[in-house]
DNA sequence: TACCGTTAGTTCAAAGTTTCACACACATCG
DNA sequence: CGATGTGTGTGAAACTTTGAACTAACGGTA
C-alpha cells in the first residue's frame, strides 16, 4: 500500500470524488476531526470499506482519534487533480445538454465547460450559461484548438457514433454519454454511460422484484 | 434456474432494460433471430455474461441457432412488466427537471412522468412538455391521488432531505436521485443515485490513473 | 438422412469487492 | 503518568461478478 503507482481498485476510484466533496462540507462547516463511522453515516458506504479505500493511499488516519480533515482534504485535492482544471466539452446543446451547461453542476470543481457544440444555426454563436456554442463542423478545430480531452454526449441518440467516430481524430480520451447508443471506440478512448432510461426502468424492475432491500449505487 | 422465484443478480437485473432495448432495435429493423456474439456487440457485453443473464430465466434460445427476436422480446416484455405503465413524478422543475420533462426518455417505455412539482408560484399551474406542475405544498396531496410510488428527484441539494422525509408520508417505494445529497430513507423505500459532477470527476480521475484500460459502465 | 458448422447453456476458476473482527496505537482523562 | 476507551489498518472470509472453455443440441445442406 500507500505507493502511488499501486493501482487502485475501480470500485474505490469511483467514491473518491464522493469523499471529497463531504470532505469539504465538513471543512466549510469547521470540523477539525472526523472518523470512519461518521463519514460512512454521511456517505452511505460502510466503515470498513471507507477505512480500506483510504488505506490504499497509505495511513491517513490515527488509530483512536480519526483523520483530519484539512490533511485528508489537502490530500485528496492532490490525488484528485484539484488544482488542475480539466477543460471539458458538452456536445449537443438539446434539453438535457442545455440543462448541463446552465447547471452549476461544475463550478466548485476541477472541471469546467468550456465549449458546445450544435448543429443549429439559431444557437451557434450564442452563448448559454456563458459558454459558447459552436458550429458542429467545427468541432474537430475547436477540440484541437483548446486541447480538449473530456466531451459530455448529449446529441441524439443517432448521430451518436457519428459523432464519437470524428472524437477520433482529436485529444479526447474521455466520454460520457448521455446517448442510449452504445459506442464503438478505439481502446485508448474510455466511455462511461449514463442512460437514464435504463436508470429508470431498472429501478422500477428492482422495486417490483426485490421489495425491501436496502440502498444501492447509481 | 429457469425458476421465477429465483433471485437474479443484482448485475444482471441492471442489464435487462438495456436488453430489451436492443431488442426492439432489432424487432423494428425487422430481425428474425440473433445470436449472442451479435448481442454482445451491440451492447458491449461479453457474450457469455449475456447467455447467462438469459438463462436465469430459463432456457430461451436455441443451440445452433440463436434467440428468436420476436419470442426474447414478448418474454422480457411481461419480465420487465412493460405492458403496465408505472407513473412518475417529478420533484423540483429547474434546469434539469425541465429538461427531463421535455425529453422524450420515457415516451417508448413502461414509465410516464405524469405530474410535476416546484415551488416556484410562476411554474405551478403551468404544462411543461404536457406534464401539469403543482405546488410543492400539495406533494403528499397529488402523489396519494395519483398512487405514485417513483419519484424522480431533481431539487436543489439543501432541501432534498426535506423532501424526502416527506415522501414517507406517500406510497412512494423508489427514488431517483439526481441531488449529491445522500438521503437517509427508511429502509422500505430504494434510492437509486446519479451523481452527475462525481460522474464528470471520476471519469477525469480514470484518465489520469487508468490510461488505455477498456470501457466500464456508468 | 447423415454430416458439419454454429451457438446456447453450463461449469469452473479467477478476479474483484465487501464485510467482519481484531490487534494495536493513540488520545484522553483522572 | 497509568488506565481506559476509541477508532484505524488489515488479515481473512464471504460474496459477487466475470470470462474462458466445454458440451450438447439444433439447423442447414448435400
Amino acid at each position: 500500500m500507500s505507493n502511488e503507482t499501486t493501482k487502485i481498485p475501480q470500485a474505490t476510484a469511483k467514491r473518491l470524488p464522493l469523499y471529497y466533496r463531504f470532505l469539504k462540507n465538513l471543512h466549510s462547516s469547521g470540523k477539525q476531526r472526523v472518523s470512519s463511522a461518521e463519514l460512512s453515516e454521511a456517505v452511505k458506504v460502510d466503515s470498513a470499506t471507507i477505512r480500506r479505500d483510504f488505506s490504499y493511499f497509505g495511513a491517513l488516519g490515527k488509530k483512536g482519534y480519526g483523520y483530519n480533515v484539512n490533511y485528508l482534504l489537502s490530500f485528496f485535492r492532490k490525488t484528485l487533480d484539484q488544482d488542475e482544471l480539466t477543460k471539458v466539452a458538452l456536445i449537443g446543446v438539446g434539453n438535457l445538454g442545455t440543462a448541463f451547461l446552465n447547471y452549476n453542476f461544475m463550478k466548485n470543481n476541477n472541471t469546467k465547460i468550456t465549449c458546445a457544440f450544435d448543429v443549429d444555426p439559431g444557437k451557434v454563436g450564442t452563448l448559454i450559461g456563458d459558454v459558447p456554442v459552436f458550429a458542429m463542423d467545427d468541432l474537430e478545430k475547436h477540440l484541437n484548438e483548446e486541447e480538449i480531452s473530456v466531451v459530455i454526449l448529449t446529441v441524439p441518440a443517432q448521430v451518436a457514433q457519428l459523432i464519437t467516430d470524428r472524437l477520433g481524430n482529436t485529444n479526447v480520451k474521455g466520454i460520457l454519454n448521455f446517448t442510449p447508443a452504445r459506442l464503438n471506440v478505439a481502446k485508448s478512448i474510455r466511455v462511461h454511460h449514463i442512460d437514464l432510461a435504463v436508470e429508470l426502468q431498472s429501478l422500477v424492475y428492482f422495486l417490483k422484484h426485490y421489495p425491501n432491500v436496502d440502498e444501492t449505487e447509481e
